[in-house]
Order: C-alpha cells, then structure tokens, then sequence
DNA sequence: GTAATAATTTAAAAGTATGGTAAATCAACA
DNA sequence: TGTTGATTTACCATACTTTTAAATTATTAC
C-alpha cells in the first residue's frame, strides 16, 4: 500500500484529501508547515507528496528543491491560480504535476494514481536507507556522501547496510558475521573489527572519531542514531 | 527540441494545439485517424503523445495499449467528460496523464512540459541516452563518440545500453546475463567478462584504464556516474 | 593507579575475483 | 555447405579482498 504525505496549512482541505485518499486504500500522512514537512519526508520515505505552493516554515518551493536534491519522490505540487502555476511551470523546480486551485479530490486522486502507476513500474524502485548525509542504495549496491560515490568492498557493504538499517541498534560481532559475510559459526570474530576499521576509514570523516559507527565496548558495533 | 504528437480527430482543436505548442518551441505532428497516428507513431518516434480517446480507423484505447506494447513513449489521453476521464484511469491501460475536455492548451501545454521533463530524466523513455561524450540511440542500434560512429555487436550493445541506462548503479553478472542477453540462470556468468572486455575495447579511450564501464569487485559492473 | 580485558592498528598470508589470450563452439548468410 | 563473425569457454597471471596473528592502544573494574 503507497504512502501519501499531504503538505498543506489549510485544514479543511487535508481533511477532505486525507479521507479522499484513504477511501480509496493509501497511507496518508499529512504537515502543516513546510519545514515539518520536508522533516516527515525524510524520516517517512512517503511513496509520493502533495505539496502546497504557499506555506509556513518554509515555502513550497524550497521543499520541492530539497526533496528533489535528495531523492526523487514524486510530487504533486497545489497552486493558487492557474497564472500561478504557468510561472511555476517555467521554473522548471521539479514538480511531477501540478493542480491549481480549487479542484475536485477526484482530480487529486486520479492524478495520485497516475504518477504511482508511473513511478511505480519505474525500473529504479529502490530499496534506499538514507542516514546521516549517507545514502545507502541496496539494489544499485552504492553508497554515497554528498553525491560523492564511496567504493566498498562487498563484505564492507553487507556490514554497513546491516548496521544502518536499524541505527542505534547494538549488534554484536557474531551477529554481524552472520548478517554481514553470511558465514557465522565459522572464523574468527576479530574479523570483523579489520573491516570495521577499513570502512571507517572509507566513510568516517575523522577514522579516529567515528560519528557513525560507534563502538559497544564489551559487545561490538551499532551505528549512530540521529 | 521535443516532437509532439497530436492524434485528434477534430481538426479545429488540432489547430489550436499545434499553435500554442508549435509557439512554445515544439515540433508537432499530426494524424486524424487512430491507425495513421500509430503509422506515424512508429516512423517518427515522437517524444510524447496526445491523444483522443475517440478516433475514427482505430480506437483511442487501442492506439494507446499498441504505443505501449512497442514503446514507452509519454502518452497524455483526451477524455470527453471527467466522469468518463475516471473510468480509465481504473483501467490501467497506460496512459501518462488524463485531461478531461473541455480543457484549456495552456493546461495541455503545461501537462506536456511537466511529463516531458520526467521522462526526459527518467533513463528508460528516451530512446536516446547521453553519457559521458558518447550517445547512444537505442532506436537505431547505434553508438557514437564524438560523432564516430562505433560498431558494436548485438550482445555489446545490449550490455552497454542497460548499464549505461543507470550511471553509477552496479549490476551483477547475473543481471546483466538477463537483461543483456536474456538468457538468466543458464551459462557462465563469466561470459560477460568477456563482452565488457571486447566493449571497452571498442569504447574506452584507453582500455586498461576504463573511465566508462567501471568494475565492482566482487559484484559486477558499473557505468560511470558524472 | 593498576591489572585485566577489549578494541584498534599493522602487516603479511591466504583466498578470490578479474583481465587477457586464445581456442572452441555457435549462428547467420551467401 | 563453407565462411565469417559473434559468442562462449578455458586457463593462467595479476590484482584485490579477506582473514589471521601479533603489537599497540584504550577501556573497565577493582
């Protein structure tokens, strides 16, 4: 089932959308302001954003900027006039679509629709984990900071997606053998502490520091929560 | 410049799409019949389709699933009445994007730019991908660095084309055996070391150090993102 | 503060994957 | 059917990764 976050200070209109959407089968989560928004976003991995022009905290605009600078969710973006959203247009900001106001929740949703269809059969549908200023691309097999490309071996790979999956999270050096070079009960734990060290040094600013991967003395590894 | 297809029936709308496109900087083309508009379709490969959904010698409907079948090309659907748009839509027959008539060109003209955008970023629609300084056109078979013209085999191109599809993302042997040569889980994955080995014979500057297709120890291979 | 234990670093050995050469097989076409 | 070019396979040298072990440094608990 797809998620849908509604970024919108209008009340009344996110009533209607949400129950709209949620008659129809989707997940709906909605913000008010532009900057809890694009907060949510991150934190929610929504499938596909509604987004007004014209918000508190942060305009629309910018909110589209960032999500696009940092993934590519489809959005639908509400604007106030038609002559409005022909500006819009020109800007070339990065909406998927664009509904000027006011408008039928049917329109919303058929053009909700639509894009998921599109984006959905997209052949990148990726299995993202974003961390930090991390992002880590399970099928692409990629990890980048700052647009940057980090090269990983594969067994530096397995261990870093594990332990981002669930920041926070202690693991201990049994668990990531297992999870991480699939071979447990076998080889020396120590092992693990070699590639720890080779991938701090590949994605630590400072090795000698570690922000992200934090050891559990007594126990092993766990990476950084917020 | 984008090409736009107009498969309209009604040649006073016609006109005045093609105005207000043509006036936007796009060359448009036009069919007034459901099977010449496919006819059209395949000879000149446009960017985007708009098309009505009643047409006389082939149906709307019809034209759109035969675009489909054979292509991903950007289809935006003309509907007689919103009621009708909705219906549709439920039917998951592949259009892009619905608009209910009567409709305004600047609305049409909108939809158009913001489809083509997508799809111009997205790696499958175009038939035409540009990487690095080599372009390579999936229509014609064809590869060429800076207007060389580059002779590839079957299998090269194949591979080249999925990898270069999505720069930075890497593939495994595995997917490339399928998507390449679709033939999965039979034959040796290391037959494709052979193919990039003849590929970046033919398409790297200097083979032994390869700037475009880049190898992933222990996974596979990648295009070269940037 | 010190002893005991754990983690990190270093370097070298052991293990795997890849690249190049070349030969065998296969497919298309005259 | 013979010829040509494409594809697949085999093999070995080389490059890269992983594991191990020992030395060093840090942390904990008394």
């Amino acid at each position: 089932m797809s998620t849908i976050l509604i970024i919108e200070d209008e009340p009344e209109l996110v009533k209607v959308l949400r129950s709209y959407l949620e008659q129809a089968g989707f997940n709906v989560l909605t913000a008010y302001r532009g900057d809890s928004g694009l907060s949510t976003w991150e934190h929610k991995h929504p499938d596909l954003v509604i987004l007004d022009l014209n918000l508190p905290g942060l305009d629309g605009l910018d909110v589209a900027r960032e999500i696009r600078r940092k993934g590519n969710t489809p959005i639908i973006m509400l604007t106030a006039r038609v002559e409005e959203m022909d500006q819009l247009i020109g800007l070339e900001l990065g909406a998927d679509d664009y509904i000027p106001k006011p408008f039928s929740p049917r329109v919303v949703l058929a053009r909700v629709r639509a894009l998921l269809r599109r984006s959905m059969s997209s052949p990148v549908a990726s299995q993202v984990l974003r961390v930090a200023n991390l992002e880590i691309n399970l099928d692409a097999h990629t990890v980048t900071r700052a647009d940057e490309l980090i090269d990983l071996t594969p067994t530096e790979f397995n261990l870093l997606a594990t332990l981002a999956a669930q920041p926070g999270r202690a693991f201990t050096r049994l668990q990531l053998l297992e999870a991480g070079l699939g071979n447990a009960y076998e080889g020396y734990e120590r092992t693990i502490d070699a590639h720890i060290k080779n991938l701090r040094a590949k994605i630590e600013p400072d090795p000698k520091k570690p922000r992200y991967i934090e050891t559990v003395f007594g126990i092993g590894y766990r990476f950084h929560k917020e």
